[in-house]
DNA sequence: CTCATTTAGATGCACCTGCATCTAAATTGC
DNA sequence: GCAATTTAGATGCAGGTGCATCTAAATGAG
């Protein structure tokens, strides 16, 4: 098999390395403020982006690139802690529609300052913008 | 909270969302050769770097950065399926020595074509060498 | 030597994920 | 209109992960 080249190895095990740590950094932070995980934040910020009519399961699977099973299961979830609203859909008997609560609301912003944090900590600190601009692009190549 | 600019978000989205893709993409590309999963692969070429003498427990997790308990029920794993061969400890009675098996080695050689083609076509393909040394450069940053 | 502390590794429990499959409603083809 | 197919969403099961804790051996202080 032909092997990558080195540079191109150490730019796998770099972007994967560096991904998993500050993830790591993010869950732990929002962990430790007794916060739910990223995912949820995530999950919040499109519901609550899709107004007051809320969207539907299959919308956010798309959105957020999950597994239909996950976005399931993500919802459960939410909405046992009471972040969410489901309600039936008027118009396809088979659907739900998905709505963000007050409490929902408090929470992503409750989320947000422990997150952003810690991307100013591990990111804005350690790249310029330049830098940032210019990672966005090699990056994007992919 | 002080958001962190724009562009600094737009890094820390790029990097984990392209991060995940390809993992996911390494993922089911051995998944889909009846291969085991990455974290697999990683530990048996850090076993087999450890040579005949194989290596301790405690010197693998400190090397992959694997929590104690995802270190044991990997090895745990591993084991079960004959890829390694785990032997108590001459000089420490409470430790093991952990060696690969001849299966171990071969199992790690069929992964890596599998592995390498997915780097191939999704890093090397799409990035120069110096586009990757730069990413690797401004990743290291971090 | 003896007791307290530290270190290596395993494990019970709760929770999360992937896979396959299921139910029910909507859509399509005839 | 009706049977076949597709789509929305839920779920049982197997396995993976984090957390806390446990056992046993090693180390260290007196």
């Amino acid at each position: 098999m032909n092997t990558p080249d080195p540079v191109i190895q150490a730019a796998w095990v770099t972007i994967v390395s560096k991904s998993r740590t500050l993830l790591e950094a993010v869950e732990a932070a929002l962990k430790n403020a007794g916060l739910p995980p990223l995912a949820w934040y995530d999950a919040l910020l499109e519901i609550e982006k899709a107004g007051p009519d809320g969207l539907r399961p299959f919308e956010l699977k798309e959105r957020l690139l999950l597994p239909q099973y996950g976005t399931s299961r993500l919802l459960d979830r939410m909405a046992k802690a009471e972040l969410i609203e489901r309600r039936d859909c008027d118009d396809d008997g088979r659907g739900q529609i998905v709505c963000i609560s007050d409490k929902g609301q408090a929470v992503r912003q409750a989320m947000w300052p422990v997150y952003a944090r810690v991307l100013s900590e591990k990111i804005e600190d350690k790249l310029s913008p330049e830098d940032a601009a210019q990672l966005v692009k090699l990056l994007s190549k992919l």
